[in-house]
RNA sequence: GCAUCUUUAGCUCAGCUGGUAGAGCAACUGACUCUUAAUCAGUGGGUCCGGGGUUCGAGUCCCCGAAGAUGUACCA
């Protein structure tokens, strides 16, 4: 950026405190409280003689000559600096008149009262620890009944993702967000942890990808001189894993995939699978609503939530529910025994368009996506997919066409997508052989072939069940954001050219 | 990807049927020893997102492009 009216000015007054043998950005700093804990016990601590050295950003200033005010802010509260000539003496306070709002300052005093009534520092020496020399965008903030008022508030959402600092630094509510994220995150794994779970870390670069539909990113490793991807899901490790004698696993990571962005959709995203031996679909679902529901009413304290317009309750038995039949009450078709040219047709008239190569378990998503999932508001375990694009997933006993798989849907959104897993090695190789012909035939989203994985497999793997949930998405909706951008600290973004 | 809207000072915004760019805050100078959106007086500050075009004249109209938001299609 270049530089502007403002970066020259402050610069200038950095000369000038350097000319007084200060050194602006210092190594020592010597905070004795943190602003958060001179917050409490106010009246005891004006009433005693403690002295306190308070340090942190410089958010505001209020000048009048020999006199000045300013607010002190770090990461556990804000408090009022009353500065005066009289307290500072001559060059501490001509250094404070040096001062900007911006500034990284350390301010030493007893706490009182001043005559408005309002809890202060009066400083008897500041200290700067960092100079700024851009100016901070300038909102104002006004309390009124205990409630803050913001005037020229920095909102600009493009601003506000580009520079995600300043966005944290002036608008709270934004922290808040991520702070309450990081609160979710832990305590998922706590929750995980404290059922017998461990947790992994398994290859972001991966030789071959595998374990969801989707376009991967691919890099290249010099020494190797190979062509590496960045993971589309972390399914065929942890099964690995399962099979190497770990019975409860599971991983929170950032996948990749290299597909549109938009509201919902970031390149990168971040999300929790797990996996269990001995358990199965119902042990999944058990899981799932026990985990979502921990983190909603436990973690974030309530069970209502209004997530993309729709008003949606966490609490109470969520709903599991068949797709062949929730297809069947919004359209009346039967698609289990419709046949596909019946299936087709109806594709073509309601003009959904159908995918290259698509057979009939494409075409009974595809239907069950545009008459359906949207229309799911409360949280709804959508069992019995088509197996044919389940190609991980066990058939559901007494349904060859039927995996034993669920997705989640909350307000017409997937949040969860789980299975009993398939363990037979002779079936895994038919139905990833099934999907490389889909590739062929152009799907660029179909599974390859993993011959380690296949192989990992012939050498027995107990039954299981397994998950993967969407942290972001769970993000969005726990704290009632309607766009990603928003639950991710550093949404990507296009190169700006301006 | 397509459609619509947005882009003007550091921030938030105004700018009419085309006439040569404004406000508040921030900044700077001065006054001010209990202010708190401090106040008062004064001053400076612009690639009007970028590039073309029409016109005597474009922030404004037309075309191309960029970024962002929203809707829509596909993937979590």
């Amino acid at each position: 950026m270049a530089e502007n009216q403002f970066t020259k000015l402050r610069k200038e007054k950095l000369a000038k405190i350097r000319a007084m043998g200060i050194d602006p950005y210092p190594v020592e700093s010597a905070r004795s409280h943190k602003i958060g804990e001179v917050l409490c016990d106010k009246e005891s601590r004006v009433a005693g003689t403690e002295r306190v050295i308070l340090a942190g950003r410089l958010v505001a200033m209020r000048r009048q000559g020999k006199l000045g005010f300013g607010n002190l802010e770090d990461d556990s509260g804000k408090i009022q600096l009353y500065v005066s000539q009289n307290e500072l003496g001559e060059d501490n306070y001509s250094l404070f008149k040096l001062c900007d709002a911006g500034d990284f300052v350390q301010a030493e005093g007893n706490l009182f009262f001043t005559q408005a009534g309002e809890y202060s520092l009066k400083c008897e020496r500041i200290t700067l620890l960092g100079k700024n020399i851009r100016p901070l965008p300038a909102v104002k903030e006004k309390i009124v009944d205990g409630k803050s008022i913001r005037y020229d508030e920095f909102a600009d959402i493009e601003l506000r993702y580009r520079k995600r600092y300043l966005d944290l630094l002036l608008n709270p509510e934004h922290r808040k967000v991520f702070e309450l994220r990081s609160r979710i995150v832990s305590a998922a794994r706590r929750y995980m942890d404290s059922r017998g779970y461990i947790e992994v870390e398994t290859p972001i670069l991966q030789p071959l990808y595998g374990g969801a539909n989707a376009r991967p990113f691919i890099t290249h490793h010099n020494t190797l001189d190979t062509y590496l991807y960045l993971r589309i899901a972390v399914e065929l490790y942890l099964k690995r894993l399962i099979v190497g004698g770990f019975e409860r696993v599971y991983e929170i990571g950032k996948n990749f995939r290299n597909e549109g962005m938009d509201r919902t959709h970031n390149p990168e995203f971040t999300m929790m699978e797990s996996y269990e031996a001995y358990s199965d679909l119902n042990g999944m679902m058990d899981l799932v609503e026990g985990l979502i529901k921990h983190l909603a009413l436990d973690i974030v304290g309530k069970d209502t939530f209004v997530y993309q317009g729709h008003t949606v309750h966490l609490g109470g038995s969520w709903r599991r529910a068949s797709m062949p039949e929730l297809v069947k009450d919004a359209t009346g078709l039967d698609v289990l025994t419709e046949s596909e040219e019946t299936l087709v047709a109806f594709c073509n008239k309601h003009e959904l368009e159908i995918p290259q190569g698509s057979a009939k378990g494409k075409l009974i998503a595809l239907i069950y996506e545009h008459f359906v999932e949207e229309k799911l508001i409360e949280p709804t375990f959508v069992c019995d997919f088509p197996k044919e694009i389940s190609p991980l997933a066990k058939a559901k006993p007494g349904n060859p066409l039927l995996a034993d798989r669920f997705e989640l849907i909350i307000a017409g959104g997937e949040f969860a997508n789980a299975f009993s897993e398939l363990n037979d090695p002779l079936d895994q190789r038919e139905r990833l052989e099934a999907q490389a012909k889909l590739r062929a035939m152009g799907d660029d989203e179909a599974n390859v072939v993993d011959e380690d994985f296949l192989e990992a497999l012939e050498y027995g793997m107990p039954p299981m069940g397994g998950q993967g949930i969407g942290i972001d998405r769970l993000v969005m909706l726990l704290t009632e954001n309607d766009s990603i951008k928003e639950v991710i600290l550093f949404p990507q973004m296009k190169p700006d050219h301006n």
